[in-house]
DNA sequence: GTTTGTTTTTAGATTTGTCTAACTTTTATT
DNA sequence: AATAAAAGTTAGACAAATCTAAAAACAAAC
């Protein structure tokens, strides 16, 4: 039955537009820079923007770029957290890396179902941040402040967790899978080599180093003061693997307590 | 990113259209009857004909119908699978009634990602057959035989746990999930009235009479002969809502041993 | 075996989303 | 300020998927 499909009340095209603007317009953004982030033509993104405009979404002045309007930033942080509900499922649920999770919630987050959504939020346990640590735009429109610190920012000495990448290309990513520092895995900071600000963590039974530019890239959230080796900051209820299904891969990190309040936004909003 | 999504090899229409002409195929189905279940205009089907008769999908005559290819057969088997297995996990991972399941999973099936598939199906449990007691074919192309027998067949004193329904319309699935005569629960049939067939059920606390019509078109599996009043069928291992994810609503049927081996197929591939 | 009626196909148009190529506006440079 | 470069827009075309209206093929009935 294709026509049992409710007519969308944005096309996948029209939500993955709006996404980008929402991710780019810090104030406002200009045609060829939004075409560049939704792979297309600023002869395809001006023709869009019209639509959008006309729709009431975004604020739209031939030749001086776009802006959102309150209704497009609802409308478009529904489809950021539609997306990162997916990753989450895909992630916890299904097993997949963080690295992996973002093209298939690209696809994902375009069903249209309000109550699918309710849903997955409530069996994932209500999660405030994706595997990457972007904060989830939650079912009231609030947004959860950072899952954590910059490992860059962290002192010498301290234990902390991973719980996210500012820096979601694959390249990073697949770096640190690689190397095991994914989210939910561990450290301690041992020291910061004065030379090129090296950062020198410890495992239970690794030792690794990164370099400062990964460093600045790592969201982590650091060990409560008197807590032994190994703690952990994870909380329970929300959805793992489970039995009767055993998924391999890597791990993800999990909900965890909140720290400043101001949320970087670090413009990508994938 | 819209173009990170790879090029579909089959784009939702065409995988719509498949699975309409393998649903209906007997052996060939016509041009109207074709368009009639994939909601188009007879021209449109006819279009689409002959794009998926270039690409080898289907066996197409000028005005003498279609048939699938084996070709054809191996994908639309593909899209149903791809549809129960989100039927399934729509229906025991999240909660939703089996009378809720189907929209959904029409949108998602279309998702593509062979990886995303083998995961849920591990997920679920490798579950043979969805909500509504169809069997979904497996990865290695088999299909599960028939959930159970149709309700109309039963002997009159037998326990039996529910498994499907042969008819999925709304208003089969929404009258039988009112009644609580659901996948997953479990009755015993007290007698047939001679009159017009009905089927009077006993639960636990209720009694419940059902037209021979409605008997027609529901899937049951009887319960061994020696087994008590509580017994039941269901195995463990696949995936129902969990711990710090609540899901309430309709209960769903779970993966039960085999029985016949006529695979009835009736004609809709829902 | 024509005629009538149904089924199927063709022809032409429409919508969405895209493209290239050419033109216009704004910004930066000298 | 004049001009070159960059950014943005318009115009025209195309592919996918659909539609309506009209023509063609087939099936039956008389």
């Amino acid at each position: 039955m294709t026509a049992s499909v409710p007519a969308p009340v944005l096309t996948s095209a029209e939500e993955n537009y709006l996404k980008a603007v929402f991710a780019l317009a810090q104030p406002r953004i200009g045609t060829n820079a939004l075409a560049d982030r939704v792979q297309t033509k600023a002869s395809s993104a001006t023709d869009m923007l019209q639509r959008l405009a006309e729709k009431g979404l975004v604020d739209y002045e031939r030749y001086k770029g776009v802006a959102l309007t309150d209704a497009g930033r609802i409308a478009a942080a529904a489809v950021v957290r539609r997306h990162r509900l997916w990753e989450v499922f895909l992630a916890e649920t299904l097993g997949f890396g963080w690295n992996e999770v973002h093209d298939l919630a690209e696809e994902l987050e375009h069903v249209q179902s309000p109550e699918l959504i309710r849903r997955l939020d409530r069996f994932l346990g209500t999660p405030t941040h994706d595997p990457h640590g972007d904060p989830i735009p939650q079912a009231d429109g609030s947004w959860p402040a950072a899952a954590g610190i910059l490992l860059d920012q962290l002192p010498p000495g301290t234990a902390f967790t991973v719980v996210g990448a500012a820096d979601r290309t694959d390249e990073l990513l697949n770096y640190l899978t690689q190397v095991g520092a994914v989210p939910q895995s561990s450290w301690t900071l041992l020291e910061v080599l004065p030379f090129d600000g090296t950062r020198v963590l410890q495992d239970d039974d690794r030792r690794l180093h990164l370099s400062a530019l990964a460093a600045k890239n790592m969201w982590v959230q650091a060990h409560p003061a008197g807590s032994g080796a190994g703690a952990q900051a994870g909380a329970p209820g929300a959805a793992t693997a489970q039995a009767g299904a055993p998924t391999e891969d890597a791990p993800t990190r999990r909900d965890l307590q909140q720290w400043g309040d101001e949320t970087p936004f670090t413009d990508d909003t994938h």
